[in-house]
DNA sequence: CCCACACATAAGGCCATTTAATGGGTCGTG
DNA sequence: CACGACCCATTAAATGGCCTTATGTGTGGG
């Protein structure tokens, strides 16, 4: 059996007025006119089946019955107002970041930190996966990806360019007398053979690539783990600029050709309804100033 | 400030849903439709500004911030229904009667022992008052009024004729040699001279009353009051002779005259929306019975 | 591969709720 | 004592929140 409830409606005006001793006062309070506080009153009396009011000439005194009434509807709407409080600002308390390894491991991890300073009363969560998150179905509040910026349902913010050139081990450079022209890579193993950046590159570099397909897939999966790979002198792979500066600086890893490709910009998504929640807009600001990108940046 | 709610028919709904983890069966359970459902928590989603679901395929399960609201939603709904029903019930624990002091005193009194002994939860107030009761203002569920029967916005019963009569103590009558006719009484101190049941009565017997103007005014407010006087040999006065079978069968009281006459008959009133309130049905049918009224007695 | 199931969405209608206007009753005041 | 201020009840009419019907989308099972 489903508990059975008063009527909501008025029995939150009943409570107004329980309080202010007066419908015309509870009306105010509540925003509505005088005539719809004495309608609702009027409602729950008859459900009730006794009056909870007396009406005096100046004054309105509750009965019995609606003074028996009134402690404990209003422990309940305590209650309910406290949920939902907690409930709005609690939503601002995790903040659930989906991103893909590179951009988590080679650009997030090392700044977010400068975030949670600015924002100390929010916890992040980060999540990396390789699939696309699905708002609906993770609770997840913005997603960083890789791709168009168009994503339906989706509000979307451009973060970096894509730009991505090949990279690897200055020692395994050197190890066949430094890389001169781009065709020299294909010397060298190739960690990502079909990977289509590849392709593009050498495109972009007039150097037939044709034996990229006779190479076998070692691909990892994802920037970061190649990017270990190529500093551990294993190969060659192709990766984005923006992503690895700190390795280049450090030598870590080189690259040899000023020339790079474009593939898919780096978003910055969450549910378009979700624009202004707290938590999701400090992150939006944040990551835009981080950035140094106009904050309107809308994708689509 | 007014403590902020959330809104009350979408949070009720998402109670149901939390606890069935099912909108189609929350729907089912609120005697609504799925797209209701859907329509309400999308609703409360966006006011909480925090997903309260996540959708899985053949589910849906509660997000953080959503299994947090559910305990104390769910307690405070509690409390709701718990003063509801208390209201309901309690509305049943205390009968407030307003009746005059002769119908109290002479009718009630002596019976109202055996409703409440068929009725034991229901206590008993008796108020008896000459005002007439505005049931808006006092704390009353029924009335005992003499009148015509019709009171707008009251439902009334007829309870008894008010067949009246002069009535005086028997000492009273020997001291000037018994009464023999109607114009004795005129001999007599009469207590109430204005009272108009006199020229009534004197008038249904054929005989001038002139000599009642004349007379100073002693009423005392009450038939309880008068029977009173007379039965202590101040006086003659008219009296509903229902009320006080009691006296006359002791000989306290004697009626000289079998003739009558009748004024405003007594009813049992209450508020017409209330018939159907237990304890007032439950009186009803007791002081009908009591009676032997027909039951549908309705005036009007 | 198609059907069943569960939730989302769109369009439209109804009814509860609200408002505006009015009336009745009491109190305070000149 | 008459008048205005104040408060609640009532009426009728307008509004819009909420619900329903109908349909779409995605998933899992046979």
């Amino acid at each position: 059996m489903p508990l059975q409830l008063p009527p909501l409606t008025a029995i939150r005006v009943f409570e107004a007025a329980a309080r202010q001793g007066s419908f015309t006062k509870a009306a105010a309070e509540l925003g509505m006119t005088q005539a719809a506080v004495s309608y609702q009153i009027k409602l729950l009396e008859e459900r009730v089946g006794a009056p909870l009011f007396l009406r005096k000439p100046r004054q309105v005194v509750l009965t019995e019955v609606g003074s028996r009434m009134v402690p404990t509807v209003t422990e309940a709407f305590g209650l309910l107002s406290e949920a939902y409080q907690v409930a709005r600002a609690g939503s601002g308390g995790t903040l659930g970041i989906s991103t893909v390894h590179t951009f988590a491991s080679n650009w997030l991890a090392p700044r977010i930190g400068s975030f949670q300073l600015r924002h100390p009363n929010i916890a992040v969560r980060l999540d990396t996966s390789s699939a696309l998150v699905d708002f609906s179905r993770e609770e997840m509040d913005i997603g960083i990806r890789s791709g168009s910026g168009k994503w339906p349902g989706l509000a979307a913010h451009f973060l970096l360019r894509s730009q991505y050139s090949p990279m690897l081990s200055p020692r395994l450079a050197e190890s066949i007398g430094g890389i001169k022209e781009p065709a020299d890579l294909l010397k060298l193993r190739i960690l990502n053979p079909a990977d289509i950046w590849w392709k593009d590159w050498f495109a972009k570099a007039n150097v037939p690539a044709d034996a990229l397909d006779r190479m076998p897939d070692t691909s990892l999966g994802s920037q970061a783990a190649e990017a270990n790979a190529a500093m551990a002198g294993q190969g060659v792979t192709v990766l984005t600029t923006a992503l690895f500066t700190a390795e280049l600086a450090e030598g870590r890893l080189i690259q040899p050709f000023e020339l790079t490709a474009h593939g898919g910009d780096y978003w910055l998504v969450y549910p378009e309804g979700r624009r202004n929640v707290p938590k999701i807009r400090a992150f939006r600001e944040w990551i835009m100033a981080e950035l140094n990108c106009p904050t309107d940046t809308t994708g689509g």
